[in-house]
DNA sequence: CATTGCGATTGATTATAATCAATCTTCTCT
DNA sequence: AGAGAAGATTGATTATAATCAATCGCAATG
């Protein structure tokens, strides 16, 4: 870990209005008499790849703000099996449960080094109801994680192998600046798609094999777009 | 259509206060002075099986209440799948999404006769913010559809078909009064679980035979839930 | 009452993905 | 640098679901 990656950890920021998330996060828009109310609670914190945000029937006392990094919501069936139900990155909410439920409905846990803004529920709940901007936000948010959830259930698992497979790279490609995108290890991208592990690591393999993608790292590909969606009908 | 069901068309609740859904539905708690408010612009429809209520990339104008029926929401992709990401019933919304979005993202679709209120977007989205018990209903109501888009990809879009049919099919009897449910066409049911008319209806079959399920009707069915669940692993 | 048509079922075959098992790679830790 | 572990890949085989193709059953229709 570098001095400046370790410096993060206990960096917070003063005022949420000098957060660099905000204008994309739950935040955006909130008039600054309000957000100098608000921001006091809210603590700045760092997780690292692999740790747990929280945990399935755990009680649903904060919304997290994903800065950076990515994170994911899983669900477990009685069978054993695993689902990876969203995928979340800069900009997202986890735990926004937590306004409406008592207890949080998924495993959150960081797929990467993860930095979040820890919120307490019911500042949000109360707020939402003062700050039309946030209301309005709020809305916004839930609507948004809903249509990624069609999306997932459309897009991610529906059709053959090969078709998931890609539609999850043009996913993950997207949004992202540059030419690299992060890309999950295979047990992970075999939860989100209903695919074993062998089955996305062959298909991998094969988009290689084509230069659809391409490995970079062990977790970041580029990939050529338009041939993916060549691959899955979708308009270029 | 007997004459009690032609009537239904023509009948119109003078009142929300008055509405035998409200209790359930988007205005419960509304204070009664607020509902007055309301309830002007706010019109009862019927429509018939197979009939769409609207239809993706329509603008968003209205938002809709089931009182009675079933409802299913779609999607297409360009390779020509079909893939349902919800089956509305009493109490629940269609085209939530249209208080904070400008076009609908599915298709609407009656699967039964149904019965709605149809509630003009722009008076809801004012509405929660005068009011917060609408607020809260509001973000409920949204909770409520994204918890069940969640059950959609880990119980129905994971593991075999067996598993997957039976899990519908308890999804289905849950809140179902008595003994009877509402079970979809085979079709229908495919593309709710990404399996194929055939594979549904050989499943169907196979349920059938082992005593776990009988069909009652076209689409009434009864089930051993408890033999169902067992199949799941789930606690009975 | 026969006819038509749609949806459901069943059968035969093929395609696809899961499973079981063995390396191979890469990263971590000492 | 070397050992070990975890993840990824590849191969062989089996299980599962899709596909293609009939047939059946039922309800609506003339």
């Amino acid at each position: 870990m570098t001095i400046a990656e370790s410096n993060k950890e206990f960096l917070a920021y003063e005022e949420c209005g000098l957060c660099p998330t905000r204008e994309i996060a739950l935040f955006a828009n909130v008039k600054p008499e309000d957000l100098i109310q608000m921001h006091a609670p809210i603590q700045y914190k760092v997780f690292e790849k692999g740790e747990k945000l929280y945990e399935i029937d755990e009680k649903a006392d904060y919304i997290y703000t994903l800065h950076d990094g990515a994170l994911k919501l899983e669900q477990q069936l009685p069978t054993g099996e695993q689902r990876i139900v969203r995928l979340l990155r800069r900009g997202d909410l986890a735990g926004i449960e937590a306004v409406t439920a008592a207890e949080y409905q998924h495993n959150a846990i960081a797929m990467t080094k993860v930095s979040v803004c820890k919120i307490p529920a019911k500042l949000v709940l109360d707020f939402s109801i003062k700050s039309p901007e946030l209301h309005e936000n709020l809305l916004n948010k839930w609507q948004f994680a809903l249509t990624t959830s069609d999306i997932w259930l459309t897009k991610l698992s529906t059709g053959p192998s090969r078709h998931r497979v890609a539609r999850l790279l043009i996913w993950l490609s997207e949004n992202a600046p540059d030419e690299a995108f992060f890309m999950p290890g295979r047990e992970d991208m075999g939860n989100m798609l209903s695919l074993t592990t062998e089955t996305v690591s062959r298909t991998i393999a094969e988009l290689r094999r084509d230069g659809d993608i391409e490995l970079l790292d062990r977790d970041r590909a580029s990939a050529d777009i338009a041939s993916l969606k060549r691959i899955v009908k979708d308009p270029v």
